[in-house]
DNA sequence: CTGTCAATTGACACAGTGTCAAGCAAATGA
DNA sequence: TCATTTGCTTGACACTGTGTCAATTGACAG
């Protein structure tokens, strides 16, 4: 809103997330980006060198525009072990949606570009510190399962709350949100924290898939 | 070994197979099937329209080699619901390591091509049959949690097995395949058999990750 | 006035898919 | 035996998309 309202990189940046962000879009080539920018297509070499680049920068700017960390930060206030992982599971599952266009477009390319697979993992181990801090907490309450490995169960968390996972149940099986976080959540509770009761209902949600 | 040993079509998929198999191999292009094949990239296209077609046909002629059908029958003679979960989950689990080359290629085409999405989303009911079949016979033994819906546990019984999960936990992890199939029968267990049994020690694999 | 910076236009190389046409060689059949 | 069909070959080409390069323009700053 100053004199320079944002700087082209931005622009890019802004137009780039709007394209990713509709639902059921193709994903957007360069061209497409530079349209949507109102620059030519060399001009956003310019400014990112890959098409790799400018999905991985475009990841960090959501981040930032979406404060992840703060979305997150409930979850680390949480007393006992299963209200944290309960608390971590809700914030990362309903963050999941903002993210899930760029995620996709990420997801594309992770399978031919190691560039791109490397960065998504990056952005993923970030994650995976929640699910670690999560498993941590229920350790120092001792509900998880005798003879647990908190490595595999961070892994089995990180896993289940795997984008795939979030697309498979909402975007495939026609899941609504509050269906697959309630779903997730109960597995979880189960799953890591001993807690049976937290399966009562869940897979009992008003919607029906496809 | 015959007197025509095999038909080039045939030849064509056993290469592609042949190519796909190799660990961490990139995704093979016509040319490469091709010269695989010992053929000109030509004669690929007289028996393939479109590379999303080879590979769904690749797709078809491994489950006939692997016998899909006849690895998954015991499952099907499993009388309890406990049992017949048990043995889907680890027929499947077992099934995936020989389809995983294949299933990462159709994977990588289904963000862009929506034939082969469609493809590989046959795929996958198929296999979903047997996930619906093992929540019938939960249900009929009413193991299965108050006020579950059938449909819903079929989709997370699903989600919970697919080639994504599996993937994630022994390659990206490194989990080892047993560790794989004791963590994710007992996940499934717990969640829809309510056996909270199934978990105690299963998250205590010998193999440590990453 | 002169740089310098950002962006433009237009051309190009390259990889990969898919199409087309002409030709060749071996098996099939009257 | 000659003609036809079948399966494959070679080589060219169109198209899309990425990434590079060079020459040019316009604006702004010292």
């Amino acid at each position: 809103m100053s004199s320079d309202p944002i700087d082209t990189p931005t622009k890019i940046l802004h137009a780039t997330l709007t394209l990713l962000e509709k639902p059921h879009a193709k994903l957007p080539t360069m061209s497409d980006i530079a349209r949507a920018t109102g620059i030519s297509r060399q001009a956003v070499y310019l400014h990112f060198p890959s098409r790799t680049d400018l999905l991985v920068a475009a990841t960090r700017y959501q981040d930032e525009q979406n404060a992840v960390n703060a979305a997150l930060a409930p979850s680390r206030e949480a007393r006992s072990g299963a209200e944290r992982l309960d608390a971590f599971v809700t914030a990362w599952g309903n963050y999941i949606p903002k993210i899930y266009g760029v995620a996709r477009a990420i997801m594309a390319v992770t399978d031919t570009d190691a560039e791109a697979a490397a960065a998504w993992n990056t952005r993923m181990q970030d994650m995976r510190g929640g699910c670690a801090a999560a498993v941590q907490a229920l350790a120092e309450d001792g509900t998880l399962p005798q003879g647990t490995d908190m490595e595999q169960a961070t892994d089995l968390l990180w896993t289940l709350l795997s984008v795939r996972n979030w697309e498979n149940l909402t975007q495939i099986c026609g899941w609504s949100q509050d269906c697959y976080i309630a779903t997730i959540r109960g597995m979880a509770m189960a799953t890591l924290a001993r807690d049976l009761g937290a399966l009562t209902d869940v897979l009992a949600c008003p919607d029906t898939p496809t």
